[in-house]
DNA sequence: CTGTTAGCGCGTTCAT
DNA sequence: ATGAACGCGCTAACAG
């Protein structure tokens, strides 16, 4: 059904291998007049080039796979727009995969997907990669980076925001306000990045020498609803006056349970988010955040992979700033 | 570098025939044992198929295309959850493409991407397809279908809600509640939805013998500012009691705007959105909404292209319903 | 049950 | 500047 270039070449009159040569090869092999004739028949038959057969004869490929888990958090997207700029800038491909959340299979599944078909880049973004699928990856001859996301396994080449700067500055802003007794609210403990943040509440807290009370800070996933658990926890008379919640959405539920509550923010509650999307400026009161750079992420994560191999390995930190807004 | 079947092949010292029927044809042609050890090898060598000249040769995909316009919207990502669900029970696999806010080329882009990859079916998600781009869809021989969007041309099929129920629902939703000056905001008149939308709300409006005012109705495009925008011009005394919201987003915007002028959800002015995404429930006043199913236009729209060519062409509607929080 | 052969559509030598 | 021939990795048809 589908045309190639064969019935190109027929129609041209000329032989396939011109006619391969004036759809791809920029550099001018052949004559003008050929050219336009070959490009007026490609026109005709409406012709789309088979990228299976090109990729397959050329070993390569022109497409990044972003793997996203479908986190309960909402930043992927500023992530993907920094990713689809540089792409459209080298004129490549990328296409989205879902991992789902925490779920080894559709890990699996997704990279298999993508590296069955060699794409030339894998960016993973805020996936915590099973154990068991990482050989995949590693074995797998493709370029990968992780993006939004620190890991227990330091081999692997990652671009986020540094966590334990993240715990340590907003814990860090909200004591230069005057709070003394701040919780740590949703921070996925067992994680990594959790670990780190919490790493930085304790040393800013160290700092100012003041007490930490283990029962302050509550574990969670990031979800909307860990911030409102934490905050039932807290209960009506909470015994912090601030706290940091490891997401917007978390903040988000914890402002609603202490309303819920009949208490005031920031008056009776200060509140600091990690992550700084738009949902921030847009529930009320706006939500002061510890904003990260996820646009920067996407943009570096694609340089890296198109400069592979990099000369420099290290991992990289995209900067973060506190944006002031009306929770604290 | 990879591994291919020949070496497995050799390998395990049988013929690539036998290795290819081992590890694709699932009908036993082959006995246990043979199977056993090209099983065996091909882990040795971690072999991981090569897509490309499989579908070169059998001429056919296993994955499902989703393109989606990065609109201002959020309900994506629901859709997306259907069609994943489907996918995964029929052992498919989806690649999600954005193709930008009403960007002509990156439509074209995407479109050709996944048409030179021939995939197996096209998902175009709220994508409001430029004309110069129809004949590339439509003639590239792969099922496709729009979801979430009603569109101009009624020839190419797609999935989605009745937009002259929303509209019509909606305001007599409000009327019930009492309300006789109603606005409509941030609907884009220019397109098939918004105009229904406002048939919808005309026809409502009129069966209940209420005078429908111009500038009542503000134009927009489903975006937060556009609620915003909306409410300014209303002003600190809005000649209307209620609004229908195209969006989430957008009644988020009338209702921060609203507030700033002092007035209070619902008792000085009560809204209604369109879409009920999640959003609607970490707010306060949490939105009540007419809420679209699109989790199941993920899972028909993914029935319906398995099921290629289906006997019942016709546009399919998906059931909205409203969902009653504390915004009217 | 298994091996041999052919060819999917294309880019790429090597000739001319 | 252009054409003929080859082969990428794999499945399908046909023998055996």
């Amino acid at each position: 059904m589908a045309a190639t270039i064969k019935d190109i070449a027929k129609k041209a009159g000329v032989s396939p291998a011109t006619v391969s040569r004036v759809l791809s090869n920029q550099t001018a092999f052949y004559s003008e007049k050929t050219a336009k004739k070959v490009k007026k028949a490609a026109k005709e038959l409406g012709y789309q080039r088979n990228t299976a057969a090109v990729e397959l004869v050329t070993q390569r490929s022109k497409v990044i796979a972003a793997i996203v888990s479908s986190t309960q958090t909402n930043f992927s997207d500023q992530i993907i727009d920094g990713i689809q700029q540089v792409a459209n800038q080298n004129n490549l491909n990328v296409i989205i995969l879902y991992a789902g959340e925490k779920d080894t299979q559709m890990q699996r599944k997704a990279l298999e997907t993508v590296i069955e078909r060699s794409v030339m880049g894998i960016l993973l973004i805020a996936v915590d990669l099973d154990p068991s699928n990482e050989g995949l990856l590693t074995s797998a001859n493709i370029p990968y980076l992780f993006l939004s996301i620190t890991l227990k396994n330091r081999e692997l080449p990652f671009i986020t925001s540094d966590d334990f700067q993240i715990g340590y500055q907003a814990t860090h802003y909200l004591i230069q306000k005057g709070h003394s007794r701040i919780g740590l609210v949703a921070a996925d403990l067992e994680s990594v990045t959790g670990h780190l943040r919490l790493e930085g509440y304790n040393q800013a807290m160290h700092d100012h020498g003041l007490v930490i009370h283990p029962e302050w800070v509550c574990d969670g996933d990031f979800a909307y609803e860990d911030g409102v658990v934490a905050m039932k926890q807290y209960g009506h008379n909470p015994p912090v006056t601030a706290v940091v919640a490891s997401s917007d959405l978390a903040a988000i539920g914890v402002m609603n349970q202490a309303q819920e509550f009949g208490l005031k923010i920031p008056d009776d509650l200060a509140v600091i988010s990690v992550d700084g999307t738009k949902l921030c400026q847009i529930v009320r009161p706006q939500i002061t955040s510890v904003t990260q750079a996820f646009f920067e992420m996407g943009v570096r994560g694609m340089n890296r992979l198109i400069n592979w191999p990099a000369a420099d390995e290290k991992p990289l930190y995209t900067p973060i700033k506190i944006v002031e807004r009306q929770s604290v």
